[in-house]
DNA sequence: TTTGTCGTTATTGGATCCAAAGTTAAGTTC
DNA sequence: GAACTTAACTTTGGATCCAATAACGACAAA
């Protein structure tokens, strides 16, 4: 190979790496269990192998990979019980953002933006149904949401601590949703979170950072176990 | 510099790396707030460019180093609310690892392990005063006993987020204790921690899930905050 | 004196090179 | 035929090289 195509810069940067393995890796390339060696990723993304090696230290960090003994990495496998601990931590941290929140006291901004996700919410839910794309904008009012709880805490080792651990198979709960039938169950799940982020919502203003805590914590805990709920339909009968 | 050192094996490898960095940062050399450039750490550990940049992403994941704006890292600054939250993350993460603990029942191994701990902790404490070597002493039996119950709970999901979270400043706090007072002090606070120990024990052994975990949380919390609290004798008034 | 522009320097990111250690496989001996 | 040895291959870790850009400073013009 020749050298003149050494500087090209036209190669991603490292962290668009990581976010290529992260994502390669989410879909089943690179499956769990398997070794990973650096120059198959190197040059199936088509950089050199020192961006591999750098986005293989953040992921090991992550715990996407884990060292293979001691040599190489292979990614790692999650189990349920993985994916049931994941939940739990991300819930006892925002709850613990959530209780730091309420005791510390909202400020003006951080109220209004809050409001506003609720608002958001209550607007994207009042019709009684969702559209398609509903379900996308759900996503972006509700990452807000618990965004900005997470990141006024005074302290950004709690929002880091969080996002340390965002790394789990358990975002790819985004399925596409085409069937009526789903759009209303995605509706009713919705609603549901809707009411919940206003509980929240309510228990911070009021400074109650007990309830606040103990609410955020289920919350965030439930989101992606909603299917395993019993479901009735929050707006009477119209699903027979 | 000739290229016939190259290959020498006797730098240390890159995990040393990480560790050699951590220690420098927490002993004040790259202080706080500094920006921190790989040449010059390269130099100052005696080894190339590449290892210490792989270290800079572990770091920056744990959170000890952050992006200089676009170019480069510095040495996160630590304020005291970061600590306390670190203190707080620890806790609640410790004391979900004591509630799955307790839910799921502690193994024969589990139990002696950590029964062992609480029977260390009593024979060290049993004389009443301290050694200077028991403090080291205590401290391996204190890492045991959370250890222990953290890597017991079925999944590692959450020992591997208490790692990550452990990178804060608090452990420098073994400082050297050379007078027989601080030594006293050092005693009643780390006869609190055991008896502390032995309430997680019991509940952990009762299936006692809630308790367990707002035991350990506050164990965690308050561990390296005995020193506000107000402190008497356990042993009756031998300080006068 | 201040400000804007241009050139230099410092430092990072990516690519490649070399050595070491692991892994596989072939070949030889019992 | 099985087991041990050894040689070739694979892959990783570290060092160095090159290109690009941000930071810095000098110089000129207003």
């Amino acid at each position: 190979m020749s050298r003149i195509t050494q500087g090209k810069r036209v190669s991603k940067g490292n962290t668009s790496v990581v976010a290529s393995l992260r994502k390669l890796i989410s879909e089943g390339r690179y499956p769990p269990g398997d070794r990973i060696a650096e120059l198959h990723v190197a040059e199936h993304l088509g950089v050199s192998r020192t961006p591999v090696r750098l986005a293989f230290r953040t992921l090991e960090q992550e715990g996407l990979l884990q060292r293979a003994g001691k040599r190489g990495y292979r990614v790692r496998e999650f189990t349920e019980t993985d994916v049931l601990c994941a939940l739990e931590v991300r819930g006892v941290l925002e709850g613990l953002a959530a209780r730091r929140l309420a005791e510390q006291g909202l400020t003006e901004e951080v109220e209004v933006h809050l409001a506003q996700c609720i608002e958001d919410g209550r607007e994207l839910l009042a019709k009684g149904y969702l559209d398609k794309d509903d379900v996308t904008r759900w996503s972006e009012i509700n990452e807000t949401f618990h965004t900005t709880i997470v990141e006024s805490t005074g302290s950004l080792v709690i929002a880091d601590a969080i996002g340390r651990n965002n790394h789990l198979p358990f975002a790819s709960a985004d399925s596409i949703i085409i069937d009526t039938d789903a759009l209303d169950r995605e509706y009713r799940k919705l609603y549901f979170a809707q009411m919940q982020h206003q509980t929240v919502f309510q228990a911070l203003r009021l400074g109650e950072s007990a309830r606040a805590e103990m609410l955020m914590r289920e919350h965030a805990y439930i989101g992606m176990r909603y299917g395993e709920l019993l479901d009735l339909d929050p707006n009477g009968a119209s699903t027979g």
